[in-house]
DNA sequence: TCGTGTCGGATTGTCGGACGATACGTCGCG
DNA sequence: CGCGACGTATCGTCCGACAATCCGACACGA
């Protein structure tokens, strides 16, 4: 089964917004450029690359989308550091899109606080300890909110992931977290033990962060996971359905391309 | 500490190209519009929107980035789904940018790829069984080729990936595995006995994929991913340092908006 | 001195129009 | 029937232009 014929790959000229977008980024990868450092104007490019200002524009937007580029007040364009935020949302995105399964979430979830807890437990700073301590607080005081508990929950879960001071981690949970969130409001709504029973599970959480036991982080970790799948269902979900309709309801208007 | 003043918002307006972005990704997440079917052309874009074609092209390229929408053969615009390749490579840019350690690297991988191979030994068919195979006999071949052996065990764990049948942990995991990559060259490089026991490794994890046995498949991931550990130690480099430079190596070319 | 109004330059967001290159469908010819 | 020429549609790129806004400078008055 020899090839008779050398193939050729399929041609295409790359277009010139993309080969600004390229140079630009390589630029700010290779480190030469550091964050906050401003960019040239839009009429500085067009001289530099020798393209219409035009072209420059549609280049830029790709990075000022990706967030490595920003616009300073001044409205120059200045290097800068990609947020957590957006890019989960992408991914958030993504997944919804797919069509993936609230099951692949519930396990892949699972595993990632698992791995962020026992981070938490090794890294947590007093100041996170005494955050989540606030936020446990400020959750017994509107346990009767649905709403307000879910959002706290999610606060709690994110000062977890800075906890465990690992920016691998965090990436990689915040959108399971993204999409979690929504759900978890729908559940605490039908299901009336919700409420103590998750703030219960911060405070053997938290309990477990400053006792420093990664064990004991896990252990309830995993039972406040399977809380949450258990509500799930008992509120009358399948798992096994896609998550794009309950995620879409409550996906925040301008969360597009922000 | 009452505030004597109502402070206001810092205000500003969203300019047309986002809100352009903004409706077509709301009606593509809504459902409203499947992959596949095509969007206007972009004089009809214009029309529709009552905007020039310039700030609806700058409007469609944030979506095209995003891999959201595409062009067709015809050049038409249709939609479609985001690979996980692109989003994969934004997050690896960003870990870059905030000079990720490989320690968090490691961690991270670490809890991802246990999970992973846990999905594994439950989902995996006999097609994929059946390409992993294949993967190791390749590697086999090359076995005295580190460039090559690094780029088969790239192939193979993501073949683990897709074997996992979780979307969101292959999203998840996907840039740590980019980064990984790299270093695996040079880890087989410094160290003769790496690419055996690698190609070892892999035996044993398709061995506990093909017994469906999970705890076999932590152990042989752990001890997978130990050795890269070790190896990456013993190549002189140091868990604790940021990723940029080796990784922006064997950056590819055209990697940036693709 | 400090706050305020004004002005001019710089920069961006948006616009309208234009051209060449390419993909596709059609049509006529052999 | 196959094949090449031709016209149309669409995109990538360019050009020039204008209003809105931001910034800094400057003068003015309390």
């Amino acid at each position: 089964m020899t090839e008779a014929v050398e193939k050729f790959r399929r041609i295409s000229s790359t277009p010139a917004y993309q080969l600004v977008a390229e140079a630009i980024e390589r630029r700010i990868l290779s480190g030469r450029m550091r964050p906050g450092e401003p960019i040239g104007t839009e009429a500085e490019l067009v001289k530099q690359f020798g393209v219409n200002r035009s072209t420059v524009r549609e280049g830029i937007r790709l990075l000022e989308h990706d967030g490595i580029i920003q616009r300073q007040p001044n409205r120059r364009l200045a290097v800068s550091l990609p947020h957590y935020e957006r890019l989960a949302t992408r991914t958030t995105r993504a997944l919804v899109l797919h069509e993936a399964t609230f099951r692949e979430l519930y396990e892949a979830g699972m595993a990632l606080q698992l791995a962020t807890i026992e981070g938490a437990t090794r890294h947590a700073t007093p100041e996170q300890v005494e955050a989540m301590q606030e936020n446990i607080e400020r959750t017994e005081r509107v346990l009767d909110d649905p709403a307000a508990v879910a959002e706290l929950d999610g606060e709690f879960h994110a000062l977890i992931g800075k906890a465990s001071a690992n920016r691998v981690l965090q990436l990689a949970r915040e959108p399971s977290d993204l999409l979690v969130r929504p759900t978890t409001e729908i559940v605490l709504r039908h299901v009336k033990e919700g409420a103590p029973r998750l703030l219960h599970a911060h405070r053997m959480l938290l309990d477990a962060i400053r006792r420093r036991d990664a064990d004991l982080g896990r252990l309830w970790a995993r039972r406040h996971i399977n809380d949450w799948r258990k509500g799930f269902e008992r509120a009358g979900h399948d798992l096994d359905q896609p998550i794009d309709r309950l995620y879409l309801r409550s996906l925040p208007a301008g969360a597009a391309a922000r």
